[in-house]
DNA sequence: GCCAATCCTGACCAAAACAGTCGGCTTCAG
DNA sequence: CTGAAGCCGACTGTTTTGGTCAGGATTGGC
């Protein structure tokens, strides 16, 4: 489980997604004007979160990326791994003995695999809906006037232009502790 | 926050010092040793550490490294942000509006400084001496006869000869999970 | 059928971080 | 004095980060 600014990007766009979860695909060119991610960059991200079932793609122009799953089954632990693959985890290789012969394995393994569950464990049990609701109850309207509609499977399918792309996170710094 | 490799052999590096708290200076070699991580890299560490005061350094023949502060009160959050020290954190520059003027702040921002909170306010929660303890749950014996001593400021001045050092940890792999 | 929007892929790249080496130094117990 | 240890800075090879570029493939709308 590594934790850098690459799973960072992923989360971000995840979120920005989520919270315009009902409002048809996504671009990614949108995402890349909102949260100042590279376009190509977050091509590769995408690429394997959709790998990772993540999220879904529809091609073509009105296109854009959905989420693959409800927000609630989707966690930030799914998140980082997928865009951070190579848990290589206990960093002796994972294999039975490290040290020599009979020596036993060497603590770093169990040490670190215990750690790393907690980690794993930790952002397991933060959804991205979590995340989302914490955006929207900070006075974020995503559309003009919050319909209270259904939900159902997907009763939008044209994407709806959002003009006021930016300002709309009038976020407090708020979050010190 | 990051959390890589380094911050692995620093907090096992960590562990390695506590369960042997109460003999005396640990030197370097042993650690490189038991841990198998290169003495040079280990060096590089320590100076991190010891420059954040988790950890105290002797010189000379005998000498080696202590714990700053009891292990108590030495949190696993520590010890990763005493060697990943630049937490660049935000992404944007941690200054006030990151996009272009008045379109205030961008979301990234305060997204991933409460995510990054909740990071660190959980690894905060997990100390030194849990670690150990959990270590020491396994059933590790450091001494030979684990004496019943006072928990006393420091009775052991001079530094006892470990002569076993690798086979201590015989660990199960009982980890999973 | 064409066009343009969009996803998709792979190659490539500079800069940084990671993990480690090396050589030389300072300190200090015996 | 000698040698065990910490201390320090320079250097190096590899991987990861974050990104660019060039080109597909797919598809809605005209």
């Amino acid at each position: 489980m590594r934790l850098t600014t690459k799973g960072r990007f992923a989360v971000t766009a995840m979120i920005d997604l989520g919270l315009r979860e009902h409002t048809g695909p996504v671009a990614l060119a949108a995402i890349s004007a909102r949260q100042q991610i590279s376009l190509s960059y977050l091509e590769q991200l995408f690429g394997k979160l959709r790998r990772h079932e993540l999220v879904e793609s529809t091609r073509g122009p009105g296109g854009g990326y959905s989420l693959g799953r409800k927000a609630d089954e989707i966690t930030v632990a799914d998140i980082i791994v997928a865009v951070d693959e190579p848990i290589d985890a206990t960093g002796c290789g994972g294999k039975e003995n490290c040290m020599g012969d009979d020596s036993g394995r060497c603590m770093t393994h169990d040490l670190w695999a215990s750690l790393n569950s907690k980690m794993i464990e930790f952002l397991d049990s933060v959804s991205l809906r979590k995340l989302v609701n914490d955006q929207l109850a900070k006075g974020i309207s995503i559309e003009e006037h919050p319909v209270k509609r259904a939900i159902s499977s997907q009763p939008v399918v044209k994407p709806i232009k959002i003009t006021a792309p930016n300002s709309v996170f009038a976020l407090g710094n708020a979050f010190s502790k």
